[in-house]
DNA sequence: AATAAGATGCATCAGCAATGCACCTTATGG
DNA sequence: CCATAAGGTGCATTGCTGATGCATCTTATT
């Protein structure tokens, strides 16, 4: 019951954007900041870009930011988008493959774990990335990533230039 | 987002002795039933001997049993003994292992996630092994298993002895 | 004793997440 | 236009750990 690196990474970037607010972010400088796979982290973004979480930028002065506003991202989605097994047991993916159990269409466990996902999903819909951003730690997070305080676009989200 | 095979086996093993009601079942029966790995499952039910779940007896004509009505027996608890790593995320484990996530202390995502699992617990508390026993496929997953219709003591709970 | 069960520990396999590397494509700037 | 700085793409490698197999011991029945 472990959620991939992947699906946090994916996380971590848009919290990092968030608090960045309308400037670009590069790759190499969201893995730093947190330490982790700048290579992994590539692969992460680009997912993130085909899904149209997060705006890409080629070239020079390119970079990364939101493609939505953060109360529009919700966190469910992220998760269920990078997550790429979501197959609590075997039997949730297309009989045929990787075994098959049994019990098969005769279980109630099988509805039951479904439903129990359900529930877990169903917390992840109702907080959106903005959420994540607005605790009261922001100031601490941002020291740790970092960034310097004030700077974020959050508390000032019409920033005149997005100039980087 | 994963359980093990582990949890899913050993709740192959109290579905399959719970329709067996009192009748002892041998490791080697259930996994040729289940067409799993037999050595596997002694760990499985080892596991749940210790856990209190089933009831275990050695040398000729042993076996196992619920140890515990089926009624009384929450999925959650099962799933919580089984499955080891309920870490979600890296940061779920005492800190100092693993990497050590550069928001830890100033995350929200975290406390959403533990929020998350929580709902998906709760589903699984409010159901008992006699919850997974009364579907109405019943007789199809005896067919299944292999088990004769009539012989699970499921509808006669209140069988006169115990003797096996 | 012989046999049929579970208990226990260790070795091995296999899948896949995680990571690294090489090279390509796109854009900016001078 | 060329140099450079970004992201895009594919493939190779690593490493963890769940899953499996095997050998041996212990316990109980007949
Ligand atoms: S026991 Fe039930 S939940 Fe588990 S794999 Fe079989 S059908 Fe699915
Ligand atoms: S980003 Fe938040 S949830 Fe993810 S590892 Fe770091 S502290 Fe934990």
């Amino acid at each position: 019951m472990r959620l991939t690196l992947y699906t946090d990474y994916a996380l971590r970037t848009l919290i990092y954007l968030g608090l960045k607010g309308d400037r670009r972010a590069s790759i190499r400088e969201i893995a730093e900041a947190h330490r982790i796979s700048e290579n992994h982290l590539v692969k992460v973004v680009h997912r993130l870009g085909r899904g149209g979480f997060v705006e890409t930028m080629r070239g020079r002065g390119g970079g990364l930011r939101l493609a939505r506003p953060a109360a529009e991202i919700r966190v469910g989605d992220v998760v269920r988008f990078t997550e790429e097994d979501m197959a609590l047991v075997a039997c949730f993916q297309p009989p045929g493959e990787s075994g098959g159990c049994a019990l098969i269409d005769a279980c109630r466990l099988q509805s039951l774990l479904g439903e129990a996902l359900a529930a877990f999903m169903a917390v992840l819909d109702r907080r959106t990335l903005a959420d994540l951003l607005a605790a009261p730690e922001r100031e601490a997070v941002l020291a740790r990533l970092g960034l310097g305080p004030g700077t974020t676009g959050v508390e000032a989200p019409r920033a005149p230039g997005n100039g980087e």
